[in-house]
DNA sequence: GCTTGCCTTATGTCTGGACTTATGGCTATT
DNA sequence: AATAGCCATAAGTCCAGACATAAGGCAAGC
């Protein structure tokens, strides 16, 4: 007599790992499992959306529920904030604005936010540091459209806090990767150039309206871990 | 009159875009907004845990739900199986085990897996390949107490898949970083020594036996991208 | 043989009700 | 003033039942 969701997803989770319901295979309905277990639908439904969620079963209409046999696992991870994420290592926060003009963006960034190509966006560059050592470059190119007018300072509170604290967003999309340290980031970062630098980039949307795209190049060292 | 989870989910989310309940601020409890929406408690709770897993709001008994003020925000990313990622580019794929022996492993990965230090692990290295081309090296360790004797042909399958399909686990992690490309890394990708790879690490474990850790190189062009 | 459409079935969702559990804050005690 | 205990509250969970929806499979029609 199983009752709980959570005690559901761990007998199931049991079945598959000691391949009583093998990779690939399907298993028995939310119906029969509730009867087996002497609970409710709805809790066996629980259990096995919390396992499709972490790619371990596939579930289709009608179909049922299968055991993934190429078990694409999905992690969730936490996308860090950089003053908590430096704050975290112990390590006191700060940042420097080191550049900021109205420009076209390169047409990469242009068409990641669906801008027509000759619009002017606020080009900044900001350097984060812990305990004064540069540690993450920022180069970000912000819609101009959506700030106040007079722009905030963004010299006294980063670009990141701003948005964060004043514009919500619905959507984005975020991609990581590998890059050797253009000229550019290996001064800041106080790099020999072509130094493997882990790369963040992400755009934001409200709506319709495209608000940033940022790419962030986080010095040697620097990594991202979550448990699956 | 909202009567789906969804839909409900997309206007407390619209509702804390506008700012009508600011970072920061508590929402009403899911009692009222049923109330509101004129559905059940269920229903709005269906909505504001997903909200809460995208981590856009965040939840505690009796405290209620307040709308989170530094997003920390919560992406779930599919972890790659290599051969998916190859054949989705539209490529074939294909591997060559370049190494393949009993050794003990640096203290890093005996720690990882929570071994004893002068545990032996089977030691492998292969390279993935896209129509022929060099696409990811693979360093991985493997516990031999979880193979069949005699051990599976790693030439003819890969052990990556072997696993998948013979090894089911339970936990695991994964961490993301970017490094200079080694000698051997260099040699096996056809690269310069010294390029920016993008590195995958994972450990898994099943109940309380370590399977494997493996190390995934990437060549330069990888980008591991979600939606959030 | 091939297509179209119905039927059945498994999951998806919703309801309204109940009970459980954690916990913030008040109160009474030391 | 500090602390311990209680209580009200808000989320967490569960249930039994209902309807919705997607989709596999079968059968009728072409």
């Amino acid at each position: 007599m199983l009752q709980s969701w959570d005690a559901i997803r761990a007998e199931v989770l049991n079945r598959i790992r000691s391949r009583v319901w093998p990779p690939g295979s399907l298993i028995p309905s939310e119906e029969a499992l509730a009867q087996e277990f002497g609970c409710a639908r709805a809790t066996v439904n629980r259990a096995l959306r919390e396992l499709a969620a972490t790619g371990v079963v596939e579930r289709k209409r009608k179909a049922g529920t299968r055991v993934a046999s190429l078990p694409v696992r999905k992690a969730t991870l936490d996308i860090p904030v950089i003053r908590q994420d430096i704050a975290a290592q112990g390590k006191r926060y700060s940042f420097r604005l080191m550049g900021q003009e109205l420009a076209v963006p390169p047409p990469r960034v242009a068409a990641r936010l669906s801008l027509a190509t000759a619009t002017k966006l606020l080009h900044l560059q900001t350097l984060h540091l812990a305990d004064g050592q540069p540690q993450v470059y920022e180069d970000r190119w912000l819609n101009p459209a959506i700030l106040p007018t007079p722009n905030p300072d963004f010299t006294s509170i980063s670009v990141n806090e701003y948005l964060a604290a004043n514009v919500g967003y619905t959507t984005g999309d975020i991609a990581f990767s590998a890059e050797a340290a253009t000229p550019i980031e290996a001064a800041a970062l106080n790099l020999q150039p072509g130094a493997a630098l882990f790369i963040t980039e992400r755009g934001t949307w409200s709506l319709d309206a495209p608000i940033t795209w940022v790419r962030l190049s986080h010095a040697p060292g620097y990594r991202l871990q979550t448990l699956l």
